[in-house]
DNA sequence: CGATTTTGACCAGCGC
DNA sequence: GCGCTGGTCAAAATCG
């Protein structure tokens, strides 16, 4: 999916846990995910600095994201800069105003940089707001906007030096991470990996491998299942029918049979193969509707109908035709039991932008999909209701979103024949159906929408920041017991399952000794409680 | 006239 | 290998 509808709620210096860390959620999805790897949208201005003038970047475990933390910072400065402008024009206001001699003002950028040696007074801006005793506020003023063009001046040319470094991080880290790729092949056919498998039977390096786990490889497929609870929930992960990427398009499908440590591999492009599995994963939404198809957002051609098996009711093959080669198909079909019950599955991914209104459901799906493999296991039946997903991605309703990864592909159910908001039919013609998902940041969202959805599809990457701590947060929440505390909002539900991950001890050491294993070479005295604090206060940004 | 829908044919996967 | 089924193709028909 290389859309660009993207949730905006970022995952900005955010701790990513998951698998497809260096592809990470972007700028793309779509009912299916995508494969295809792309750079992570430019953070909107909101939640990306801590306050005004202030641009805070958490450690990144990785070139990759110590790129993308340095891209963002080229973004956020620039917005910074435009905050600083119109700042600066009401200081002059008020100077203007009141003719008293002011101090400098010197916004405030702090900006952390790590792997580009940026410097906190490198990004420092002065107005040049100097009052001297006898000038005049006006001339003063004409100082300060001369003095600001300059320094604008100024910060273009930096913000072009910085463009520069960049691009050649970026260059750095793609060959460094063919050499990694290269690295661990070679290595995965080496004995060592059972050596590998000893040590972590021992606890030995267990941090470390978790987050070789979280960065590249993948769980393991040769490890103890019965191993400590972070291990156990990756190898959830790694059971599931189809090994799970959640890139920058939103979700993909990363296969390979052959080796289970190569299950992940850090590739820079989807493969065909890829692709095709991707394709296969899908998102089914039932709804109550009289017209022939659900209104999502996108332009769909109808290119058969076939009357299937144990169904009276034909079903429709469409095709999106937003863009040409837009490999995204759906069905449409009613349901042989409630014909008022419209079952529409997608399928596939998206190769262009989408619409507001498209984005909403495209984000929905894809948050669900993510979801299903976040939260899978493969169970012997092969279906299964995920609570997790539920309160997550649903949580007005425990019953409204199902997974079956039953044969032949994965998919995410969203029923929604049962709205949590008894009004909603009652204000939603069903002639007029209209996808209830408000649209990301563009359309105000319905007040028959249940708000934490919407916050779902905005905060998706927080899914999937979330993605192997799903599993841990799983065997923090004994299943009894969250089905009554559970939050009923998902800022709550994410709150609850960062407070349970980050207060798990045996996770924040692993996370330490992970963190330490690949910065430790640069700083040993960076310890275990110092890196708690950081992995915590990353956490708390996905808040 | 171009875009879309309809509809029968074709193909691939799967089970027997 | 054969038949069933789901999914897709593509020519014809229809629509705006």
């Amino acid at each position: 999916m290389t859309q660009s509808y993207m949730d905006n709620s970022g995952g900005i210096g955010v701790l990513t846990l998951d698998t497809s860390a260096p592809l990470f959620l972007a700028s793309s999805l779509s009912y299916g995910g995508g494969g295809i790897l792309k750079r992570k949208q430019p953070m909107d201005s909101g939640g990306h600095h801590g306050g005004a003038g202030t641009i805070e970047f958490p450690f990144s475990l990785n070139p990759r994201r110590d790129a993308e933390t340095a891209n963002e910072a080229l973004t956020s400065k620039r917005v910074v800069a435009d905050e600083v402008d119109f700042f600066s024009d009401e200081k002059k206001k008020q100077k203007k105003k009141d003719t008293i001699a002011a101090s400098p003002v010197e916004t405030d950028l702090d900006l952390k940089v790590p792997s580009l040696g940026i410097k906190k007074e490198d990004l420092t801006i002065q107005t040049g707001l100097h009052l001297r005793n006898g000038d005049t506020a006006k001339e003063s003023v004409d100082d300060g906007m001369a003095a600001m063009q300059a320094e604008l001046a100024r910060m273009n040319e930096e913000n072009q030096k910085l463009r520069g470094m960049l691009s050649q991080v970026n260059s750095s880290y793609s060959a460094l991470r063919m050499q990694l790729a290269t690295l661990m092949q070679q290595r995965n056919r080496t004995p060592q990996a059972h050596e590998e498998k000893i040590d972590a039977e021992n606890g030995d390096q267990g941090g470390a491998r978790v987050l070789r786990q979280f960065l590249d490889l993948g769980p393991d497929a040769d490890v103890d299942e019965h191993s400590n609870s972070s291990t156990a929930s990756l190898e959830r992960s790694s059971s599931t029918p189809e090994n799970v990427e959640v890139g920058s398009m939103g979700y993909g499908l990363h296969k390979n049979e052959g080796n289970p440590r190569e299950a992940l591999e850090l590739t820079p492009t989807a493969t065909a193969e890829q692709e095709s599995t991707m394709r296969r994963t899908r998102v089914s939404v039932r709804a109550r509707s009289e017209a022939p198809t659900i209104t999502d957002g996108c332009q769909w051609r109808k290119y058969g109908q076939k009357i299937a098996k144990g169904n009276p009711c034909p079903r429709a093959y469409y095709r999106c035709t937003m863009a040409t080669g837009c490999p995204v198909r759906k069905q449409v079909q009613r349901c042989a039991d409630d014909r008022s019950i419209l079952i529409t599955t997608y399928e596939g991914t998206h190769n262009h932008p989408l619409p507001p209104a498209a984005m909403a459901m495209a984000s929905a799906t894809s948050a669900a999909a993510s979801t299903l493999f976040s939260g899978s296991t493969s169970s012997a039946d092969g279906l299964m209701n995920s609570n997790f997903l539920s309160r997550s991605v649903l949580p007005c309703s425990s019953s409204l979103a199902t997974i079956s990864a039953s044969a032949p592909f994965p998919t995410v159910t969203l029923d929604l024949t049962r709205s949590p908001d008894p009004l909603q039919s009652q204000r939603t013609p069903a002639s007029q159906f209209q996808f209830p998902f408000p649209a990301l940041g563009a359309l105000p969202q319905p007040p028959s929408l249940p708000p934490v959805f919407g916050q779902t599809l905005l905060n998706q990457s927080r899914f999937s920041g979330l993605q192997v701590s799903s599993g841990m947060a799983a065997a923090q929440f004994p299943h009894p017991k969250p089905q009554t505390a559970m939050p009923s909002s998902l800022e709550e539900t994410v709150n609850a399952a960062t407070a349970a991950i980050t207060a798990d001890p045996n996770f924040t050491a692993v996370l330490a000794a992970a963190i330490k294993s690949i910065i430790g070479g640069n700083d040993q005295a960076v310890n275990s409680s110092q890196n708690d604090n950081v992995a915590k206060k990353s956490y708390s940004l996905q808040q």
